[in-house]
DNA sequence: TAATATAGGTTCTAAAATGGAACTTATCAA
DNA sequence: TTGATAAGTTCCATTTTAGAACCTATATTA
């Protein structure tokens, strides 16, 4: 299979990556939350080649994570800015710097930290259930089909 | 820069991505945890050519993600499963389901549903301040250089 | 016992993606 | 008026990927 056609299958985690699990990708997107906007600031932070940054700043925004916006009076200048359906990668990020952090920062710690503004504390954002609020690891949780699956079934459709 | 290379940032984003932010590489893992654990079986499920896979989990065994381990008596027939190291991916993989759910998923729904086993409902897991227990989003939480960066400025070290 | 299937790969080739450098076009600043 | 900056595009060599064929060892079937 070629990996430009891996979001045809009913996965989320597969059609996500289709979009944004390639090289690239979400570091554009995590200088994006460091409020990085501009083509040639995204090169100096990224050292990547302007071709590769052209083409994958053309692709989030075809694909609806950022708006590309003139932020001068020429019209000729660009910035680009995340849409809500980026800013919702938020958790992906922060759950990529957090096993980071963990696991192949070095010894000094995490280059890093964060305070959560509303409580003041510094903090290490958990993922929980939005039931009970415990903490979840993978163990926890039992998947089961859900409607994605489910309805296709009953209709009688293939599931590819 | 070549993308080889970006794992020189001291930035625990680059360094987790520099692992397992190319293509296939956190589908594979993403079948690790459904238990997939052969070679063959990766291969079916993920359309992936022979080649791609080898080189994939020769890499995630190098990078302490995945151990191999001979399930028969021959000792020529391999299994993959995660470690711990690989075990605590399971956050990046659900963000990305959460997000592919909300933002990619057809109309029927979402195609997997999870039950938290300790607490018996249906959940969606949140990300939340390990404090105070709130929800966390990207504008709630306040940045600053963690030890990672300081000491290596008390030392008097470059940042690169 | 011979033939076939299965598992877990490796090798080969063509096509696609990437990195690096040079070039373009338009504004801006001295 | 000259040079710098921004935001790209074009070209080419190198790397990565997809697809198919091939290989080796064990297990199963006829």
């Amino acid at each position: 299979m070629r990996w430009e056609d891996v979001d045809s299958q009913i996965c989320s985690m597969a059609r996500g990556l289709a979009i944004f699990g390639d090289r690239w990708t979400l570091l554009i997107i995590r200088d994006c939350f460091r409020r990085v906007r501009r083509f040639s600031d995204f090169q100096k932070s990224l050292g990547i080649t302007k071709h590769r940054l052209s083409d994958r700043l053309t692709r989030l925004v075809e694909e609806g994570i950022l708006v590309k916006r003139a932020y001068d009076a020429s019209g000729k200048r660009f910035e680009y800015l995340l849409t809500e359906k980026g800013l919702d990668l938020y958790p992906v990020l922060m759950s990529v710097v957090q096993w980071g952090d963990k696991w192949v920062a070095d010894a000094d710690g995490a280059p890093v930290v964060y305070t959560h503004k509303s409580c003041g504390n510094y903090t290490k954002p958990r993922y929980t259930c939005d039931c009970c609020g415990e903490e979840i690891q993978a163990r926890d949780l039992e998947p089961e089909a859900g409607p994605g699956v489910t309805n296709k079934i009953e209709r009688g459709e293939a599931l590819n």
